[in-house]
DNA sequence: AAACTTGTACTATCTTCGTAGTACAATCTG
DNA sequence: CAGATTGTACTACGAAGATAGTACAAGTTT
């Protein structure tokens, strides 16, 4: 997997279990280019891409911060039309291996079982 | 999305939906080649690794067939574990955009719901 | 065995993608 | 305003991927 990926997943990721705060700050461009080893154009690049979908909002002379509404903003109708997409792709694609709706269904809530009994012990 | 790619899946449904039958013929290489104005040996790849999957049979002067067994011979344990990584896969990406497993099984009982709707009508 | 049909191996070319380098622009701070 | 810090635009290089062309091998049919 490209590097930018697995950097916009890295800060999607911390985003959503709040190891990173809305509003706090990320590590500058080249900071963050040079703890990873990666080119200062890498992460601006990722920086860019979530300011694009709402993630992220940069300032100029100040640096990159989380956005402070995103999944707030990110209203019922929109959650459930982006929701509805990405199950619609996740369905098809396990179709063409065989799984039915159901299948995954079944899958999903095997896990939830297996993670709640996780939590208990 | 590359043209093997949509080959690959365009068959893998077919088969699914019984659109092509188990044991039935494929187009020669040649013929969907043509057909699909592409060239031979994207078919012969697309071909070749369903053959590796075990969905499709190749036997050299005769033609390519859809393999007697290969959703069946996937036994129970297979199947899981497959699945398994599937649903993994999806979690996490879900995950990312901010959506719990518990959005993934509302969705798509949801959509359920809506598909016998239309199948009752 | 000869001719034909099937899939396959090898190679070349073209494109796309990812990353890095360099130079620039905007903003803040003293 | 000067200098520092921030993000950004543009370019180029390298690698990987996808497709096509040609020639070959395995099998069937007559």
């Amino acid at each position: 997997m490209p590097l930018y990926a697995q950097l916009t997943r890295a800060i999607q990721f911390a985003i959503v279990t709040g190891r990173l705060q809305i509003g706090e700050q990320l590590p500058t461009v080249r900071q963050l280019a040079v703890e990873l080893r990666v080119n200062a154009n890498t992460v601006a690049k990722v920086y860019a891409e979530l300011e694009r979908s709402g993630v992220l909002e940069t300032r100029r002379g100040v640096g990159t911060f989380v956005c402070a509404r995103h999944f707030e903003a990110r209203n019922r109708q929109d959650s459930q039309a982006i929701l509805g997409d990405l199950v619609d792709r996740f369905v098809e694609e396990a179709g063409a291996m065989g799984f039915s709706p159901d299948d995954l269904i079944a899958q999903l809530q095997r896990r939830r079982k297996k993670e709640t009994k996780k939590n208990v012990q």
